[in-house]
DNA sequence: TGTTTTCTGTGCCCTGAATCACAAGTTCGC
DNA sequence: GCGAACTTGTGATTCAGGGCACAGAAAACA
């Protein structure tokens, strides 16, 4: 089953590319649906392939050999992924979920890897967005590293949060409590009470699925360390 | 003052080079020298560069807003640093400073992208060596989120270890416990305190600067969550 | 629409690592 | 080769956050 053009050429990535260009691939590709929570692309499997988010969400995710797991990213729509493998051509790095019901186009690492190389743009463009994976995972290592679990997730927060058009600044969809938790090394519950301080001191409101960011002033204040985390 | 040619030929990166095209490179070129402790890089610098480390031995850290410092990765002779910036054009997204006294030769970021622009082997071989860094930092993030200091002591043990010709695994140079303590987010006490355990389980002998792992056996089931951390 | 699963909220207990405070050992620079 | 600066070793204290155990709320699903 190929992948429409028009599908196609909503992605970011491949925008460098001829209709010409994009025909052949579109025949390539295709496309399959996941249940929430079922695994997108599993770092053990045989055959790896780059993905394009199409619609839902995903999160990058692994296991400590003690069983825990560790959250590492989001997808969201027009994104892609798995481009490590199809870089180096080594077996995946993580393990990828579908945190909503989402639907993914896939292209076979080769032919992805043979894309890649035919196009100086693409190549490019997956050159710097590998720069800024790292710089990304760099910015979580810091935040890994602050002695507050408070302080972690305001921080964490801030990355997840964009300023919509005409106001304030938001957090949408809102991860669940234990999305969050794996991502910033802290226990679900620790989420849910820090949650509950940040909510009682007016700095964030959740409508539905999306967290406003009230005082992001108070947030950055705590964030930066420039605030203690609220008692009660 | 330019770079000889013989140094030049010896970093693995510039290997695909031909002589002719190693010439202009070197005159282009500067060699310095850090004391322990010297700022090799700083992340807030106007100007960045791409780094050769001839000899010695540098550490790539950050600080977090509350000023304590978080260590990222370890620089040794013949590999190069601070090519994120020389991809992405960005201000460097770290500092890097001598964790013993070291050379390092030095080309300003543009010259550098353009070098790598214009050398489709040198391009492919910094993809390759993002993804590989992607990948590096990614594994410390795992470890990190090891809920035991001293589990995750081993892990780094492990991840710094390298086979010797004939014989054994050892780490060498050893880092200090404080380096040591900053990339695996635990206290220096902390890791004083695990390394004295190891010792006295006769898993680890240190002779002068190098660290041998006597029983790698032990050490990767404690890194692996088979065995506790012993006691006492 | 009702039912089942997932998510959120909260109290309590307890461990284990950070921190402080020194002392002793090593290394470096001059 | 000597003093200063850094590194390593160890005990005592403290308390923050993890883990457990539920109860209630909200979503997903059929």
């Amino acid at each position: 089953m190929p992948v429409s053009l028009q599908l196609l050429a909503q992605f970011p990535l491949l925008q460098p590319l001829s209709r010409d260009a994009l025909e052949p691939l579109s025949a390539k590709m295709t496309l399959r649906s996941f249940a929430r929570r079922a695994m997108v692309l599993s770092k053990d499997n045989a055959t790896q392939e780059l993905g394009f988010l199409v619609d839902g969400r995903l999160q990058g995710l692994d296991f400590t050999v003690d069983g825990r797991s560790v959250g590492l990213y989001f997808v969201d729509p027009g994104d892609y992924f798995g481009e490590l493998s199809v870089v180096d051509g080594k077996p995946g790095s993580e393990f990828v979920v579908a945190a909503a019901r989402s639907t993914v186009a896939f292209l076979e690492a080769r032919a992805a890897h043979e894309l890649i190389a035919m196009n100086p743009d693409l190549a490019r463009a997956v050159m710097g967005r590998l720069a800024g994976r790292v710089r990304a995972v760099m910015a979580q290592r810091m935040l890994l590293s602050l002695a507050n679990p408070f302080q972690r997730l305001c921080v964490q927060l801030l990355h997840l949060s964009q300023d919509t058009a005409a106001g304030p600044t938001t957090v949408d969809p809102v991860p669940t409590h234990q999305e969050l938790a794996i991502m910033i090394n802290a226990s679900r519950e620790t989420v849910t009470r820090a949650f509950q301080l940040l909510f009682t001191h007016n700095m964030m409101v959740r409508e539905g699925n999306t967290l406003t960011l009230v005082s992001m002033e108070s947030l950055k204040n705590i964030a930066e360390g420039r605030a203690e985390a609220p008692k009660a």
